[in-house]
DNA sequence: CTGCTCGGCCTTTTT
DNA sequence: GGCCGAGCAG
């Protein structure tokens, strides 16, 4: 009844889901419907008599693929196709195919942080000064050569500055290091699956061959080693189905590249090109202020949306005093509109440009009691005490797993310090064995004594003791793991009251792992890792429950809401600071505006607020230069929001900073060092770092620093013409405008 | 030698 | 506001 998979679909969508074999490039802008299609489409082919078994489909995050794999299920019930993100895709491929790669299928899945502890040591090693690059950004260096299929020889053969040389060795020593421990990092999921395809051509095939039909969703945000995947998934059988919008890629400092999606119909020139342009989410007001800022980037192929919805109301702009007043504001207009039966919590997302920005939210959250949902999936596994528990159970599944052993040897406490933990290390070292067989012999190393070398003893004997157990349930076992531990009579004999919080968090974890066991009896402790290591954020995202929904911009892609908040729509934050010196990185800023906004069904507001606080730092804030591109007719301001707004100063400062000069960064490039305690120098003036001041020769500035004492008292201002000034406090002819 | 506390440093976005 | 390293006490 193929019919039925077609009857409420527009031509253009029906063209796509119909389409047979052969390459099929879906452009479907914001709202268009690109879900429903890309599940209709599995489900049509499932329908003409593909086997399940050769179909695979690519999501962006595991919570996508679930949804689909749920859809797909009610439409052809009991089918068994692979419905997963590229990075599970990746972890799979390597269990299952570890025969032929040569690896051992039980290996640790490393995260960032993991990472970056064995990029430390792997850096350390290298005996070079290590207080120039941070094992972050070294990683990061990796992390991106690794997305590049570059192996630690070739990224050495092009690393020509001092720092890609510094990384090129850190590269090597740090690759020898994860395959040691047995562990992969995130990018080793798609580069060694990648590369064996690059190489294996007998595999290659086999895996061509098995997945016939393969269909990848947000495809702007593949990166080199994701594209390498998916075209040698479809050499043989070219019937690779890609899906996705230019205008929504936001991961390009995540080595995504657009070019993949728009090099597609060179890749495949037999391609058949679909776009989906008509747009069933937003209103008129909300899709035209939407399309009217994308529209403003240079580097793009020019796409118009439409729609069939109402008009609605004007695209909001709401003025705020301070981020403070703003998180109260938003939150009050929420349980107002809530009050007044015009919505439903769950009708509300808060999106924001950094993380950080949710501390204040959360507090007037509570205040006003609303119900809310902080979209941060890692949060709760991201706790001390379960990434303890969680680290002792990885060792159990994997005793080669160096960075969990190190994280939990003395934790309890079993007097085992630093300094033998070192002997320890250099004892494996010199014998070529894992931290953990140098444990088991700790009583022949004798430079660890009395206490520490009991201590070591005792670990190994748990782990051992724990590993006869491992074909128990996961929650079983983390019982069996605090228990053998010490782990829970540590934190119950505890003082500490937050101790009591942590065993309540770990009982948590035990409850979550006898959920996810009881779906299915299948799934084991290697299982489960996996699924909390390889969670995005939005995963743990609980659309059902009536809560407002507060997540970063970039979570939000391919969710959609009635009315969306969106803070802090402030020069520096959005567009980030960060992304300020190059076009094309102000570009992607303006994307992730776009996909924010296009997030909206009904009702949008942009919030902005005048001061804000950094890191306990005050800061005037400018509104973002996006702001100014909206188009005025679907547009309002709202200032009611903000009792006393001083448009004078701040306004002429904006006008003046003008985005369009290039030696002028507006908003808060410069951070702010140090303040001096005020008084403390008796200084008579009230300056402080981020102050709006008049300057009798400048005019209008921001203050960025100041420094010494009395006399000697320097304060650093930045002016939108004249660049960065530096006065003596005492004799600078000029006073802050506005106050704190 | 271990373990605790204090102070200095940095903070985009994520699989 | 959170993490790491240094410094100090037991």
């Amino acid at each position: 009844m193929p019919t039925d998979l077609l009857a409420d679909l527009t031509d253009e969508q029906q063209a796509a889901v119909v389409h047979g074999e052969g390459p099929l490039l879906i452009l479907a802008g914001a709202g268009s419907g690109k879900t429903r299609v890309i599940t209709r489409r599995v489900a049509y082919l499932l329908q003409q008599g593909v086997r399940a078994g050769s179909i695979l489909a690519i999501t962006f995050t595991n919570k996508a693929a679930g949804e689909m794999r749920q859809r797909v299920d009610a439409i052809v019930p009991g089918n068994k196709l692979w419905i997963c993100t590229f990075h599970s895709l990746g972890a799979r491929l390597l269990r299952q195919y570890a025969d032929r790669l040569n690896i051992d299928k039980n290996f640790t899945i490393y995260d960032v942080d993991d990472r970056n502890k064995l990029v430390k040591d792997a850096l350390d090693a290298t005996g070079m000064d290590n207080t120039k690059f941070t094992p972050d950004r070294l990683g990061g260096a990796i992390s991106k050569a690794k997305n590049q299929l570059l192996t630690p020889k070739q990224f050495e053969q092009q690393a020509h500055d001092f720092f890609s040389q510094t990384a090129a060795k850190v590269y090597h020593g740090y690759e020898k290091r994860l395959r040691a421990a047995n562990a992969m990092d995130f990018d080793d999921l798609l580069y060694l699956p990648a590369l064996a395809m690059r190489y294996n051509e007998e595999l290659r095939a086999d895996l061509d061959s098995r997945f016939k039909f393969v269909l990848v969703d947000e495809y702007q945000d593949t990166n080199s080693a994701q594209y390498e995947i998916a075209r040698r998934l479809s050499l043989n059988y070219p019937n690779l189905c890609v899906v996705g919008d230019p205008d929504q890629s936001i991961y390009k400092w995540r080595g995504s590249d657009i070019k993949n999606i728009l090099d597609f119909e060179r890749d495949f020139p037999a391609a058949k090109v679909i776009t989906l342009t008509q747009n069933y989410r937003s209103t008129k007001a909300i899709l035209h202020a939407a399309s009217t800022v994308i529209d403003q980037n240079k580097h793009r192929k020019k796409k118009m949306l439409v729609t069939a919805n109402p008009q609605g109301d004007p695209v909001t702009v709401l003025n705020f005093n301070s981020g403070l007043e703003e998180a109260e504001g938003v939150v009050e207009r929420i349980k107002k509109a809530v009050a007044e039966k015009r919505n439903h919590y769950r009708d509300f997302a808060i999106f924001m440009r950094i993380n950080a920005l949710t501390r204040t939210l959360e507090s007037a959250f509570v205040k006003h009691g609303v119900p809310f949902q902080i979209v941060k999936g890692l949060a709760f596994f991201d706790r001390k005490e379960n990434k303890d528990v969680l680290a002792y159970l990885r060792l159990l599944v994997n005793p080669d797993d160096t960075v969990s052993f190190l994280r939990v040897v003395n934790e309890p406490p079993r007097g085992v310090g630093k300094t033998s933990l070192d002997r320890l290390v250099s004892y494996a070292n010199r014998n070529e064995i894992s931290l953990m067989n140098a444990a088991g012999s700790v009583a022949k190393i004798p430079e660890i004594k009395g206490k520490a070398s009991s201590g070591v003893r005792d670990f190994y004997r748990i782990i051992t003791d724990l590993r006869t157990q491992l074909e128990h349930p996961p929650h079983e076992l983390i019982a069996m793991v605090l228990d053998k531990s010490g782990y829970r009579k540590s934190l119950q004999d505890s003082t500490d009251e937050e101790d009591a919080d942590r065993l309540a968090n770990i009982e948590e974890l035990v409850t979550a792992a006898k959920q996810y066991y009881d779906e299915d009896n299948s799934r084991t402790l290697g299982d489960f890792l996996e699924q909390i290591t390889l969670a995005s954020d939005v995963d743990s995202w609980d659309e059902t429950a009536d809560h407002v929904s507060v997540m970063t911009l970039h979570a939000a892609k391919g969710l959609e809401f009635p009315v969306v908040y969106l803070l802090a729509t402030e020069q520096g934050l959005l567009p980030h600071e960060r992304s300020l010196a190059k076009d094309e990185d102000v570009e992607e800023e303006r994307r992730l505006f776009f996909v924010g906004m296009t997030r909206a069904m009904k009702e949008l507001y942009l919030c902005h607020a005048r001061l804000r606080e950094f890191r306990g730092q005050a800061m005037y804030q400018v509104p973002s230069m996006f702001l100014d591109e909206l188009p005025p007719d679907v547009v309002r301001q709202d200032i009611s929001q903000d009792r006393n707004f001083a448009r004078g100063a701040i306004d002429e400062w904006r006008q003046k900073a003008g985005y369009g000069n290039p030696n002028f960064l507006p908003g808060p490039a410069e951070r702010p060092r140090k303040m001096e305690p005020t008084g403390a120098s008796g200084d008579p003036s009230e300056f402080f770092v981020g102050a709006v001041v008049q300057h009798d020769e400048y005019g209008i500035g921001q203050i960025t620093d100041l420094s010494g004492f009395g006399a000697l008292r320097r304060v650093k201002v930045r002016f939108p013409a004249a660049g960065e000034k530096t006065f003596v406090a005492d004799k600078a002819k000029m006073k802050v405008v506005k106050r704190k």
